[in-house]
RNA sequence: GGAGGCGUCGCCUAGCCCGGUUUAUGGCGCCCGCCUGCUAAGCGGGUUUGGGUUAAUCCCCAUCGCGAGUUCAAAUCUCGCCGCCUCCGCCA
Protein backbone atom coordinates (compact mmCIF):
# COMPACT_ATOMS: atom_id res chain seq x y z
CA UNK A 1 0.00 0.00 0.00
CA UNK A 2 0.95 3.57 -0.16
CA UNK A 3 2.46 6.02 2.47
CA UNK A 4 -0.34 7.33 4.28
CA UNK A 5 2.39 10.18 5.24
CA UNK A 6 1.95 11.11 1.39
CA UNK A 7 -1.39 11.33 1.91
CA UNK A 8 -1.32 13.89 4.84
CA UNK A 9 1.71 15.84 3.21
CA UNK A 10 1.20 16.22 -0.02
CA UNK A 11 -2.08 15.28 -0.91
CA UNK A 12 -2.31 17.14 -4.20
CA UNK A 13 0.97 15.10 -5.93
CA UNK A 14 -1.13 11.60 -4.51
CA UNK A 15 -4.12 12.89 -6.33
CA UNK A 16 -2.54 13.50 -9.30
CA UNK A 17 -0.92 10.17 -9.49
CA UNK A 18 -3.16 8.07 -9.12
CA UNK A 19 -5.22 9.88 -11.19
CA UNK A 20 -2.92 8.80 -13.65
CA UNK A 21 -4.26 5.20 -12.72
CA UNK A 22 -8.17 5.97 -12.91
CA UNK A 23 -8.69 6.50 -9.46
CA UNK A 24 -11.35 9.24 -8.53
CA UNK A 25 -9.84 12.52 -6.46
CA UNK A 26 -12.59 12.23 -4.61
CA UNK A 27 -11.45 8.90 -3.00
CA UNK A 28 -8.17 9.96 -2.41
CA UNK A 29 -9.37 13.33 -0.24
CA UNK A 30 -11.78 10.54 1.39
CA UNK A 31 -9.35 8.96 2.51
CA UNK A 32 -7.27 12.05 3.44
CA UNK A 33 -10.22 12.52 5.67
CA UNK A 34 -10.59 9.61 7.13
CA UNK A 35 -6.99 9.63 8.58
CA UNK A 36 -7.62 13.12 10.28
CA UNK A 37 -10.47 11.03 12.10
CA UNK A 38 -8.28 8.10 13.01
CA UNK A 39 -5.77 10.04 14.45
CA UNK A 40 -8.08 12.33 16.32
CA UNK A 41 -9.77 9.28 17.83
CA UNK A 42 -6.34 7.65 18.65
CA UNK A 43 -5.45 10.67 20.84
CA UNK A 44 -8.63 10.57 22.56
CA UNK A 45 -8.49 6.65 23.34
CA UNK A 46 -4.48 6.68 24.35
CA UNK A 47 -5.55 10.06 26.29
CA UNK A 48 -7.84 8.30 28.76
CA UNK A 49 -5.94 5.31 28.71
CA UNK A 50 -3.17 7.18 30.22
CA UNK A 51 -5.46 8.42 32.80
CA UNK A 52 -6.53 4.79 33.35
CA UNK A 53 -3.26 3.61 33.99
CA UNK A 54 -2.21 6.57 36.17
CA UNK A 55 -5.01 5.95 38.57
CA UNK A 56 -4.24 2.21 38.29
CA UNK A 57 -0.06 3.06 39.72
CA UNK A 58 -2.17 4.53 42.72
CA UNK A 59 -4.41 2.16 43.47
CA UNK A 60 -1.17 -0.14 43.79
CA UNK A 61 0.78 2.24 45.72
CA UNK A 62 -2.50 2.96 47.96
CA UNK A 63 -2.53 -0.48 48.44
CA UNK A 64 1.32 -0.83 49.26
CA UNK A 65 0.92 2.27 52.10
CA UNK A 66 -2.16 0.16 53.57
CA UNK A 67 -5.08 2.56 53.23
CA UNK A 68 -7.84 0.55 51.51
CA UNK A 69 -10.76 3.13 51.54
CA UNK A 70 -8.15 5.36 49.11
CA UNK A 71 -7.36 2.43 46.97
CA UNK A 72 -11.23 1.44 46.62
CA UNK A 73 -11.74 4.57 45.31
CA UNK A 74 -9.62 5.48 43.01
CA UNK A 75 -10.24 1.74 41.73
CA UNK A 76 -13.74 3.20 41.37
CA UNK A 77 -12.73 6.38 39.59
CA UNK A 78 -10.62 3.99 37.26
CA UNK A 79 -13.36 2.10 36.54
CA UNK A 80 -15.78 4.33 35.11
CA UNK A 81 -13.19 5.88 33.33
CA UNK A 82 -12.56 2.64 31.84
CA UNK A 83 -16.16 2.46 30.39
CA UNK A 84 -15.04 5.56 28.21
CA UNK A 85 -12.09 3.59 27.59
CA UNK A 86 -13.37 0.99 25.71
CA UNK A 87 -15.76 3.09 24.06
CA UNK A 88 -13.26 5.22 22.64
CA UNK A 89 -10.87 2.26 21.56
CA UNK A 90 -13.87 0.86 19.50
CA UNK A 91 -13.93 3.95 17.57
CA UNK A 92 -10.44 4.19 17.59
CA UNK A 93 -10.00 0.87 15.99
CA UNK A 94 -12.90 0.90 13.39
CA UNK A 95 -11.08 4.61 12.08
CA UNK A 96 -8.17 2.79 11.64
CA UNK A 97 -9.59 -0.33 10.36
CA UNK A 98 -11.45 2.19 7.92
CA UNK A 99 -8.69 3.41 6.61
CA UNK A 100 -6.55 0.50 6.44
CA UNK A 101 -9.08 -1.03 4.35
CA UNK A 102 -9.45 2.04 1.80
CA UNK A 103 -5.48 2.02 1.67
CA UNK A 104 -5.40 -2.04 0.61
CA UNK A 105 -7.42 -1.14 -2.43
CA UNK A 106 -5.47 1.74 -3.81
CA UNK A 107 -3.05 1.01 -6.37
CA UNK A 108 0.56 2.09 -5.98
CA UNK A 109 2.07 5.25 -7.27
CA UNK A 110 2.95 4.96 -10.79
CA UNK A 111 6.59 6.06 -11.61
CA UNK A 112 7.64 9.44 -12.94
CA UNK A 113 8.91 7.75 -15.81
CA UNK A 114 5.75 5.23 -16.57
CA UNK A 115 3.62 5.87 -19.60
CA UNK A 116 0.41 8.00 -19.00
CA UNK A 117 -2.65 6.09 -20.59
CA UNK A 118 -5.86 5.19 -20.08
CA UNK A 119 -6.24 1.52 -21.38
CA UNK A 120 -3.99 -1.41 -23.32
CA UNK A 121 -4.36 0.67 -26.45
CA UNK A 122 -1.53 3.37 -24.86
CA UNK A 123 0.92 1.39 -23.85
CA UNK A 124 4.39 2.14 -25.55
CA UNK A 125 6.48 -0.69 -27.64
CA UNK A 126 10.25 -0.24 -26.10
CA UNK A 127 11.61 -2.39 -28.94
CA UNK A 128 11.28 -5.10 -30.55
CA UNK A 129 13.04 -8.53 -31.51
CA UNK A 130 14.76 -9.36 -34.41
CA UNK A 131 15.35 -5.34 -35.62
CA UNK A 132 13.06 -6.80 -38.56
CA UNK A 133 10.10 -9.16 -38.28
CA UNK A 134 10.71 -12.64 -39.00
CA UNK A 135 9.25 -14.32 -41.89
CA UNK A 136 7.13 -17.52 -41.73
CA UNK A 137 5.89 -20.37 -43.91
CA UNK A 138 2.81 -21.47 -44.24
CA UNK A 139 3.42 -24.93 -42.36
CA UNK A 140 4.01 -21.95 -39.45
CA UNK A 141 0.65 -21.08 -39.90
CA UNK A 142 -0.91 -23.84 -37.79
CA UNK A 143 -2.33 -22.87 -34.46
CA UNK A 144 -0.64 -24.94 -31.42
CA UNK A 145 -3.99 -26.87 -30.71
CA UNK A 146 -4.24 -28.98 -34.11
CA UNK A 147 -0.24 -28.89 -33.70
CA UNK A 148 -0.63 -30.75 -30.57
CA UNK A 149 -3.08 -32.82 -31.05
CA UNK A 150 -1.92 -34.21 -34.62
CA UNK A 151 1.65 -35.06 -32.91
CA UNK A 152 0.12 -36.36 -29.43
CA UNK A 153 1.79 -33.27 -27.54
CA UNK A 154 -1.73 -32.06 -26.09
CA UNK A 155 -4.72 -33.13 -25.11
CA UNK A 156 -7.18 -30.91 -23.86
CA UNK A 157 -10.33 -32.99 -24.08
CA UNK A 158 -8.13 -35.12 -21.71
CA UNK A 159 -7.16 -32.24 -19.32
CA UNK A 160 -10.79 -31.18 -19.47
CA UNK A 161 -12.47 -34.31 -18.54
CA UNK A 162 -10.12 -34.57 -15.29
CA UNK A 163 -10.61 -30.66 -13.84
CA UNK A 164 -12.84 -29.12 -16.82
CA UNK A 165 -11.69 -26.61 -19.84
CA UNK A 166 -9.09 -24.79 -19.68
CA UNK A 167 -6.70 -27.33 -17.90
CA UNK A 168 -4.11 -28.51 -20.40
CA UNK A 169 -2.79 -31.75 -20.08
CA UNK A 170 0.88 -32.26 -22.11
CA UNK A 171 2.01 -35.76 -22.95
CA UNK A 172 4.85 -37.25 -24.33
CA UNK A 173 7.32 -34.72 -25.91
CA UNK A 174 4.91 -31.90 -25.33
CA UNK A 175 5.43 -32.94 -21.34
CA UNK A 176 9.08 -33.30 -21.97
CA UNK A 177 9.65 -29.54 -23.27
CA UNK A 178 7.74 -28.17 -20.40
CA UNK A 179 10.52 -29.50 -18.12
CA UNK A 180 13.33 -28.87 -20.55
CA UNK A 181 11.88 -25.05 -20.34
CA UNK A 182 11.94 -25.09 -16.52
CA UNK A 183 15.29 -26.85 -16.38
CA UNK A 184 16.66 -24.24 -18.82
CA UNK A 185 15.68 -21.31 -17.24
CA UNK A 186 16.34 -22.30 -14.15
CA UNK A 187 20.18 -22.98 -14.75
CA UNK A 188 20.44 -20.15 -16.77
CA UNK A 189 19.76 -17.68 -13.67
CA UNK A 190 21.30 -19.86 -11.50
CA UNK A 191 24.45 -17.32 -11.58
CA UNK A 192 22.66 -14.47 -9.68
CA UNK A 193 19.65 -16.34 -8.77
CA UNK A 194 18.97 -18.60 -5.41
CA UNK A 195 17.14 -21.64 -6.79
CA UNK A 196 13.69 -21.62 -4.38
CA UNK A 197 10.69 -24.34 -4.41
CA UNK A 198 7.97 -22.85 -2.08
CA UNK A 199 4.67 -24.53 -1.39
CA UNK A 200 1.69 -23.11 -3.79
CA UNK A 201 -0.73 -22.67 -1.35
CA UNK A 202 -0.68 -20.13 1.09
CA UNK A 203 -2.42 -18.16 3.73
CA UNK A 204 -5.13 -15.44 3.37
CA UNK A 205 -2.55 -13.19 4.38
CA UNK A 206 0.28 -14.01 1.95
CA UNK A 207 -1.88 -13.09 -0.59
CA UNK A 208 -3.06 -9.91 0.99
CA UNK A 209 0.57 -8.47 0.62
CA UNK A 210 1.57 -8.82 -2.80
CA UNK A 211 -1.83 -7.45 -3.30
CA UNK A 212 -3.92 -9.74 -4.91
CA UNK A 213 -6.01 -10.07 -1.77
CA UNK A 214 -8.54 -8.60 -1.00
CA UNK A 215 -9.62 -6.95 -4.43
CA UNK A 216 -8.90 -9.82 -6.59
CA UNK A 217 -10.56 -12.42 -4.76
CA UNK A 218 -12.35 -13.49 -7.47
CA UNK A 219 -9.33 -14.12 -9.54
CA UNK A 220 -8.21 -16.69 -7.38
CA UNK A 221 -8.97 -20.45 -6.16
CA UNK A 222 -9.83 -20.72 -2.52
CA UNK A 223 -9.90 -23.93 -0.56
CA UNK A 224 -12.23 -23.60 1.82
CA UNK A 225 -12.09 -25.82 4.28
CA UNK A 226 -8.79 -25.27 4.54
CA UNK A 227 -8.77 -21.10 4.09
CA UNK A 228 -5.79 -21.52 1.83
CA UNK A 229 -5.17 -20.02 -1.58
CA UNK A 230 -3.86 -21.58 -4.94
CA UNK A 231 -1.02 -18.98 -5.94
CA UNK A 232 -1.34 -17.05 -9.36
CA UNK A 233 2.39 -16.85 -9.19
CA UNK A 234 5.34 -17.62 -7.28
CA UNK A 235 5.16 -14.11 -6.74
CA UNK A 236 3.01 -14.49 -3.85
CA UNK A 237 5.09 -17.11 -1.81
CA UNK A 238 8.74 -15.68 -2.41
CA UNK A 239 7.08 -12.35 -1.52
CA UNK A 240 6.54 -13.35 1.92
CA UNK A 241 9.49 -15.53 2.89
CA UNK A 242 10.81 -12.99 5.27
CA UNK A 243 7.63 -11.26 5.46
CA UNK A 244 7.72 -9.80 8.94
CA UNK A 245 11.43 -9.38 8.87
CA UNK A 246 14.45 -6.57 9.10
CA UNK A 247 17.04 -7.70 6.38
CA UNK A 248 20.41 -6.09 6.52
CA UNK A 249 21.55 -4.07 3.65
CA UNK A 250 24.75 -6.21 2.93
CA UNK A 251 22.00 -9.04 2.63
CA UNK A 252 20.71 -7.00 -0.33
CA UNK A 253 19.19 -7.31 -3.34
CA UNK A 254 18.60 -10.52 -2.30
CA UNK A 255 17.25 -12.50 -5.81
CA UNK A 256 15.34 -15.78 -5.93
CA UNK A 257 13.84 -17.86 -8.90
CA UNK A 258 11.13 -20.62 -8.45
CA UNK A 259 9.29 -22.76 -10.82
CA UNK A 260 5.89 -23.55 -9.56
CA UNK A 261 2.38 -24.17 -11.00
CA UNK A 262 0.13 -21.09 -11.49
CA UNK A 263 -3.34 -21.02 -10.81
CA UNK A 264 -5.78 -18.59 -12.20
CA UNK A 265 -9.76 -18.43 -11.98
CA UNK A 266 -9.61 -15.88 -15.13
CA UNK A 267 -13.26 -15.19 -14.31
CA UNK A 268 -12.97 -11.44 -16.23
CA UNK A 269 -12.34 -13.66 -18.74
CA UNK A 270 -15.02 -15.63 -19.82
CA UNK A 271 -15.06 -16.41 -23.37
CA UNK A 272 -11.86 -14.54 -24.49
CA UNK A 273 -8.97 -16.72 -25.93
CA UNK A 274 -9.83 -19.74 -24.86
CA UNK A 275 -8.41 -22.00 -28.03
CA UNK A 276 -5.75 -23.79 -26.96
CA UNK A 277 -2.98 -23.01 -24.62
CA UNK A 278 -4.05 -18.92 -25.02
CA UNK A 279 -5.52 -18.96 -21.18
CA UNK A 280 -5.64 -21.86 -19.26
CA UNK A 281 -6.51 -22.13 -15.07
CA UNK A 282 -2.96 -24.01 -14.48
CA UNK A 283 0.29 -23.53 -15.98
CA UNK A 284 3.81 -23.61 -15.37
CA UNK A 285 6.17 -20.52 -14.63
CA UNK A 286 9.52 -19.72 -13.46
CA UNK A 287 9.72 -16.71 -11.67
CA UNK A 288 12.25 -14.11 -11.07
CA UNK A 289 12.13 -11.97 -8.18
CA UNK A 290 14.10 -9.76 -6.13
CA UNK A 291 14.44 -8.06 -2.38
CA UNK A 292 16.58 -4.42 -3.05
CA UNK A 293 16.87 -1.48 -1.58
CA UNK A 294 15.44 1.72 -3.44
CA UNK A 295 19.03 2.73 -5.24
CA UNK A 296 19.45 -0.94 -6.37
CA UNK A 297 15.81 -1.02 -7.84
CA UNK A 298 16.14 0.55 -11.28
CA UNK A 299 19.44 -1.33 -12.09
CA UNK A 300 17.39 -4.92 -10.58
CA UNK A 301 14.39 -3.93 -13.28
CA UNK A 302 16.53 -3.23 -16.35
CA UNK A 303 18.83 -6.69 -15.49
CA UNK A 304 15.68 -8.55 -15.04
CA UNK A 305 13.81 -7.59 -18.54
CA UNK A 306 17.28 -8.40 -19.99
CA UNK A 307 17.37 -11.90 -18.87
CA UNK A 308 13.56 -12.80 -19.98
CA UNK A 309 14.31 -11.04 -22.99
CA UNK A 310 17.67 -13.00 -23.38
CA UNK A 311 15.66 -16.06 -22.88
CA UNK A 312 13.02 -15.44 -26.03
CA UNK A 313 16.49 -14.94 -28.43
CA UNK A 314 17.87 -18.12 -27.27
CA UNK A 315 14.12 -20.07 -27.74
CA UNK A 316 14.05 -18.14 -31.03
CA UNK A 317 11.21 -16.37 -31.08
CA UNK A 318 9.79 -13.16 -32.07
CA UNK A 319 8.78 -10.37 -29.30
CA UNK A 320 8.18 -7.39 -28.60
CA UNK A 321 8.67 -5.39 -24.83
CA UNK A 322 5.79 -3.19 -23.80
CA UNK A 323 6.27 -0.36 -21.54
CA UNK A 324 2.51 -0.47 -20.13
CA UNK A 325 1.40 2.95 -18.89
CA UNK A 326 0.15 3.59 -16.14
CA UNK A 327 -3.64 3.00 -16.31
CA UNK A 328 -2.86 -0.76 -17.24
CA UNK A 329 -0.27 -2.27 -14.72
CA UNK A 330 -1.31 -4.28 -12.11
CA UNK A 331 -2.50 -2.97 -8.31
CA UNK A 332 1.17 -3.30 -6.97
CA UNK A 333 3.24 -2.29 -9.53
CA UNK A 334 4.91 1.33 -10.10
CA UNK A 335 6.93 0.47 -13.39
CA UNK A 336 6.10 -3.15 -15.58
CA UNK A 337 7.65 -4.28 -18.67
CA UNK A 338 5.42 -6.96 -21.11
CA UNK A 339 6.85 -9.58 -23.17
CA UNK A 340 4.77 -10.10 -25.75
CA UNK A 341 6.19 -13.38 -28.68
CA UNK A 342 4.74 -13.37 -31.92
CA UNK A 343 3.06 -16.56 -32.25
CA UNK A 344 2.74 -17.33 -35.95
CA UNK A 345 -0.18 -20.24 -35.98
CA UNK A 346 -2.58 -18.24 -34.13
CA UNK A 347 -0.96 -15.15 -35.56
CA UNK A 348 -1.07 -13.18 -32.46
CA UNK A 349 1.05 -11.67 -29.66
CA UNK A 350 1.27 -13.91 -26.41
CA UNK A 351 2.09 -12.08 -22.91
CA UNK A 352 4.47 -14.30 -21.70
CA UNK A 353 6.42 -12.15 -19.11
CA UNK A 354 5.31 -9.50 -17.03
CA UNK A 355 8.45 -8.06 -15.18
CA UNK A 356 7.07 -5.21 -12.63
CA UNK A 357 9.01 -2.62 -10.21
CA UNK A 358 6.57 -2.72 -6.71
CA UNK A 359 9.05 0.38 -5.28
CA UNK A 360 7.48 -0.31 -1.12
CA UNK A 361 4.28 -0.70 -2.29
CA UNK A 362 4.41 -4.74 -1.16
CA UNK A 363 6.98 -4.50 1.30
CA UNK A 364 4.82 -2.31 2.99
CA UNK A 365 1.37 -4.49 3.28
CA UNK A 366 3.73 -7.47 4.49
CA UNK A 367 6.02 -5.16 6.55
CA UNK A 368 9.77 -6.07 5.26
CA UNK A 369 12.32 -3.72 6.05
CA UNK A 370 16.41 -3.33 5.58
CA UNK A 371 18.20 -1.76 8.46
CA UNK A 372 20.59 0.54 6.72
CA UNK A 373 24.53 -0.19 6.56
CA UNK A 374 25.25 4.06 7.19
CA UNK A 375 22.66 3.78 10.38
CA UNK A 376 19.19 5.22 10.92
CA UNK A 377 15.62 3.56 11.56
CA UNK A 378 14.81 0.70 9.23
CA UNK A 379 12.99 1.19 5.74
CA UNK A 380 11.02 -0.73 3.70
CA UNK A 381 12.59 -2.74 0.80
CA UNK A 382 11.61 -2.55 -3.26
CA UNK A 383 10.51 -5.28 -4.37
CA UNK A 384 10.31 -6.68 -8.11
CA UNK A 385 9.27 -9.55 -9.50
CA UNK A 386 9.19 -10.91 -13.53
CA UNK A 387 8.44 -14.04 -15.16
CA UNK A 388 11.05 -15.99 -16.80
CA UNK A 389 9.15 -17.22 -18.46
CA UNK A 390 5.44 -18.68 -18.34
CA UNK A 391 5.67 -21.95 -20.46
CA UNK A 392 2.30 -22.08 -22.00
CA UNK A 393 1.93 -19.80 -23.82
CA UNK A 394 6.24 -20.54 -24.97
CA UNK A 395 5.28 -23.89 -25.58
CA UNK A 396 2.25 -22.67 -28.03
CA UNK A 397 4.94 -20.29 -29.47
CA UNK A 398 7.83 -23.18 -30.00
CA UNK A 399 5.54 -25.48 -31.62
CA UNK A 400 3.82 -23.43 -33.87
CA UNK A 401 7.07 -21.72 -35.03
CA UNK A 402 9.30 -24.70 -35.48
CA UNK A 403 6.48 -26.57 -37.21
CA UNK A 404 8.23 -27.48 -40.65
CA UNK A 405 6.33 -28.50 -44.19
CA UNK A 406 6.40 -32.36 -43.45
CA UNK A 407 4.84 -31.66 -40.07
CA UNK A 408 7.45 -32.60 -37.97
CA UNK A 409 8.13 -29.53 -35.23
CA UNK A 410 11.73 -28.57 -34.86
CA UNK A 411 12.30 -27.51 -30.99
CA UNK A 412 14.92 -24.41 -29.96
CA UNK A 413 18.89 -25.92 -29.84
CA UNK A 414 19.01 -24.28 -26.66
CA UNK A 415 17.11 -27.20 -25.31
CA UNK A 416 19.15 -30.09 -26.65
CA UNK A 417 20.98 -30.84 -22.96
CA UNK A 418 17.48 -30.97 -21.19
CA UNK A 419 15.74 -33.39 -24.35
CA UNK A 420 18.63 -36.08 -24.39
CA UNK A 421 19.84 -34.08 -27.77
CA UNK A 422 16.47 -34.54 -29.00
CA UNK A 423 15.26 -31.57 -30.97
CA UNK A 424 13.13 -32.74 -33.53
CA UNK A 425 9.61 -34.24 -32.75
CA UNK A 426 9.00 -36.39 -35.38
CA UNK A 427 5.68 -35.84 -37.96
CA UNK A 428 3.04 -38.28 -37.06
CA UNK A 429 3.33 -41.36 -38.80
C1' G B 1 -4.60 -37.14 15.04
C1' G B 2 -2.93 -38.05 20.65
C1' A B 3 0.40 -36.73 25.12
C1' G B 4 3.96 -33.47 27.14
C1' G B 5 7.49 -29.28 27.02
C1' C B 6 8.73 -24.50 25.14
C1' G B 7 7.97 -19.37 22.63
C1' U B 8 10.64 -12.47 26.76
C1' C B 9 14.04 -5.94 23.63
C1' G B 10 20.13 -8.53 17.69
C1' C B 11 21.78 -13.38 20.59
C1' C B 12 21.52 -15.69 25.49
C1' U B 13 18.75 -14.99 29.95
C1' A B 14 15.75 -13.38 34.81
C1' G B 15 10.71 -12.41 35.85
C1' C B 16 5.31 -16.12 35.40
C1' C B 17 3.64 -20.40 40.77
C1' C B 18 1.91 -15.64 44.54
C1' G B 19 -1.06 -9.56 39.00
C1' G B 20 0.76 -3.49 41.21
C1' U B 21 7.90 0.09 43.70
C1' U B 22 9.40 -3.46 36.14
C1' U B 23 10.47 3.01 32.91
C1' A B 24 10.94 -5.97 31.57
C1' U B 25 16.63 -8.19 34.98
C1' G B 26 21.54 -9.47 33.84
C1' G B 27 25.35 -11.02 30.26
C1' C B 28 27.27 -10.81 25.23
C1' G B 29 27.43 -7.87 20.98
C1' C B 30 27.06 -2.91 19.11
C1' C B 31 27.36 2.80 19.54
C1' C B 32 29.19 7.37 22.17
C1' G B 33 32.46 9.30 25.85
C1' C B 34 36.49 9.01 29.74
C1' C B 35 41.14 6.83 30.66
C1' U B 36 45.46 5.22 27.60
C1' G B 37 52.14 5.75 23.73
C1' C B 38 48.82 1.85 20.87
C1' U B 39 45.58 -2.30 21.76
C1' A B 40 43.16 -4.90 25.51
C1' A B 41 41.17 -4.26 30.26
C1' G B 42 38.59 -0.72 33.32
C1' C B 43 34.89 3.31 34.13
C1' G B 44 30.31 6.21 32.66
C1' G B 45 26.21 6.55 29.34
C1' G B 46 23.26 4.63 25.33
C1' U B 47 21.10 0.43 22.46
C1' U B 48 13.17 -3.19 20.31
C1' U B 49 9.91 -1.45 16.88
C1' G B 50 5.59 1.22 15.51
C1' G B 51 2.02 5.32 16.25
C1' G B 52 0.57 10.21 18.24
C1' U B 53 2.29 15.12 19.74
C1' U B 54 6.32 18.85 19.13
C1' A B 55 10.33 23.83 15.95
C1' A B 56 13.15 20.34 18.82
C1' U B 57 13.56 18.19 23.52
C1' C B 58 9.83 16.36 26.65
C1' C B 59 5.63 13.60 26.99
C1' C B 60 1.68 9.95 25.77
C1' C B 61 -0.01 5.08 23.60
C1' A B 62 1.04 0.20 21.81
C1' U B 63 4.60 -3.93 21.66
C1' C B 64 7.03 -10.20 26.28
C1' G B 65 4.52 -15.79 19.50
C1' C B 66 -0.83 -14.11 17.74
C1' G B 67 -5.89 -13.12 19.25
C1' A B 68 -9.82 -12.83 22.80
C1' G B 69 -11.21 -12.60 28.01
C1' U B 70 -10.95 -11.56 33.58
C1' U B 71 -9.34 -7.08 36.45
C1' C B 72 -9.01 -0.43 38.67
C1' A B 73 -4.35 -2.81 36.84
C1' A B 74 -1.77 -8.56 32.79
C1' A B 75 4.96 -10.58 30.50
C1' U B 76 2.36 -12.66 35.00
C1' C B 77 -4.38 -15.42 35.55
C1' U B 78 -8.19 -17.91 31.84
C1' C B 79 -9.58 -19.55 26.85
C1' G B 80 -8.58 -20.15 21.59
C1' C B 81 -4.97 -20.22 17.71
C1' C B 82 0.00 -20.48 15.49
C1' G B 83 5.08 -22.10 15.54
C1' C B 84 9.22 -25.14 17.44
C1' C B 85 11.03 -29.56 20.23
C1' U B 86 10.29 -34.75 22.39
C1' C B 87 7.39 -39.21 22.31
C1' C B 88 3.20 -42.09 20.11
C1' G B 89 -0.17 -43.10 15.90
C1' C B 90 -0.68 -42.74 10.55
C1' C B 91 1.91 -42.16 6.04
C1' A B 92 4.58 -40.86 0.31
Amino acid sequence: MIDIRLVRDDLESVRDALGRRGVDPKEVDRLAAMDAEARAAVGRRDDVRAEVKALSRQVGEARRSGDTARAEDLAARSRAIGDEERSLNVAAEEAQDEVRQTLLLLPNLPGTDTPDGVGPEDNVVARSWPDTDMEYTEAQRVPHWEVGSELGLLDMERGAKLSGSMFPLYRGFGARLLRALTSFALDSHADEFEEVRPPTMVLTETMVSTGHLPKFEEDAYHLERDDLWAIPTAEVPLTSMWRGDVLDEADLPLRLTAATACFRREAGAAGRDTRGLLRVHEFDKVELFAYATPDQAPALLDSMVARAERMLQDLGLQYRVLDLCAADMGISASRTFDLEVYSPGVDMWLEVSSVSWCTDYQARRANIRYRPTAGGPPAFVHTLNGSALAWARIWAAIVETGRRADGSVVLPEVLSPYLRGETVIPAAG
